[in-house]
DNA sequence: AGAATAGTGTCTATTAGACAATATCCT
DNA sequence: AGGATATTGTCTAATAGACACTATTCT
């Protein structure tokens, strides 16, 4: 840092800081198991009425005591998560923690080109978050909407600021995550079925996979899931065996890994 | 963006913009070709003394024109490489990309945890740079030193804020980064042998590796090495064959991968 | 019964890793 | 000549992918 003592960001006009979240999630929709993304309808300059990612500056917060109390950067990608979603009122600290408890959260990148944001420089914070089915967002108090949107309905051409790009990177990074860790799980309920970690990843990867050789992959690779000993309480709706309950195991990551298919030509 | 609006950062103490350089090299040490980064000995408060990560503070610039002229964050991250190394003064933008143009760089992360710097708030966008050998630097004119340091030696509980940690994490990045991708061409002059490259993934990975299966690994992904016809002018010192000169493919990611060796039983 | 879903067997091509052997080039 | 370095051959185990088949449960 080498001119940390020379420099005084106080002279200068500020750098504001935002955090920005791409929360990610599985939804059925029409029978079909669907990645679908959080997205806000913006109500205010600029961009009114684009969609856009949730997201908020990070300020200096009151502690309990009055004092000030500075945000940790995923903390505040908590909030704002929190916030948007309606999970619960801002002021319930315990009802967030247990509702959002669940869901991973990772950084994905900062995003700090001039001119981004078209009023001031602004550097954006951006995280990735698995949720498993969260309920329909409520919309905050800003008079924005909020909502589940599918990402393959996402109009990429008509989003805020540069949300597209950080919308993109974040599905490849998805994309790439269910390949060397177990993060799928992070999609579903604590005991899913292979079946249904196998929709994750067909809905992340938008192809559909070879269901057998998908099972015994899983299966053999250690530490991905834990047999509870428990199936399903009934097959198919329209027949079918019933399917083993498995919950998370403690594997940090895959091996052998569960590469996606035809990715040879990579350019 | 929910508070865009709402919120006026310039209410506020600012939070302060900081971009760190991670640059890593390799160099001969007693006939063994190892794994150094760029470390800046502080000159000023707080850490005097302590070696750091090279980096400073994202800055409103003037352009040519006088106007503002902000600086993008990887702009930011090559003028400290530049200034630090002394590959060109700071003025002198086409000396810098010359020198630096065959620098690899990409973000690492961004490090924003109160408390890391006493001072301030400051937020650090950390970014990894892989270096073909570059000379020794020329110490900045802020009273530093700067060097090369084998990363085997860092003294990681000394360091400055919290750059031990955004180290250990740049490192990790570097050795994920040569699984998948190409980039270990990023470390050796534009054409090199297979050897040269194989003592890049010992380098950096820490152990040695089979010859001659590196070898035939190198050759059977597509696009990661391509045959210059040449040949090295002589063999090895003490007697040898001489190696087929290679520079690098056009491929972006490598398949199949070059996993590291004794990854199994990762937690 | 018949369809639907879960799970297992098996075979082939590709890849990872080990060891042996060959090809060149230095002193 | 003899050691050193680069490159190729060959064999075995593990993995990826495809297809066939069995097991179970629904209407």
């Amino acid at each position: 840092m080498a001119f940390l003592s020379a420099y005084d960001p106080r002279r200068y006009d500020p750098i504001a800081v935002t955090v920005d979240v791409v929360a990610l999630t599985i939804r059925v929709v029409e029978s079909v198991p669907t990645l679908h993304v959080l997205l806000v309808r913006r109500g205010r300059r600029p961009f009114v009425g684009r969609w856009a990612l949730p997201g908020g500056f990070v300020r200096p917060e009151a502690g309990p005591d009055g004092a000030r109390r500075d945000e940790d950067l995923p903390e505040a990608a908590v909030r704002e998560l929190a916030e948007e979603t309606g999970l619960a009122a801002s002021t319930d600290r315990r009802a967030v923690d247990r509702r959002l408890a669940r869901v991973y959260l990772e950084q994905l990148g900062t995003y700090g080109t001039p001119g981004r944001d078209p009023r001031m420089r602004v550097i954006s914070v951006a995280y990735l978050a698995f949720a498993p089915d969260l309920p329909d967002p409520i919309a905050g108090g800003d008079a924005e909407t909020a909502a589940w949107v599918p990402v393959a309905g996402v109009d990429r051409d008509h989003m805020a600021f540069d949300h597209a790009r950080i919308l993109d990177d974040a599905l490849e990074r998805a994309a790439s995550k269910l390949e060397y860790t177990p993060l799928a799980t992070a999609f579903v309920a604590t005991e899913f079925t292979i079946t249904e970690l196998r929709e994750v990843y067909e809905a992340v990867w938008g192809q559909a996979l070879h269901a057998p050789n998908f099972h015994r992959k899983v299966l053999s690779a250690p530490g991905f899931v834990e047999d509870t000993g428990a199936t399903t309480a009934r097959g198919g709706a329209r027949g079918g065996r019933r399917a083993r309950l498995y919950r998370a195991g403690t594997a940090r990551l895959l091996h052998p890994a569960l590469l996606r298919p035809g990715q040879e030509e990579a350019r």
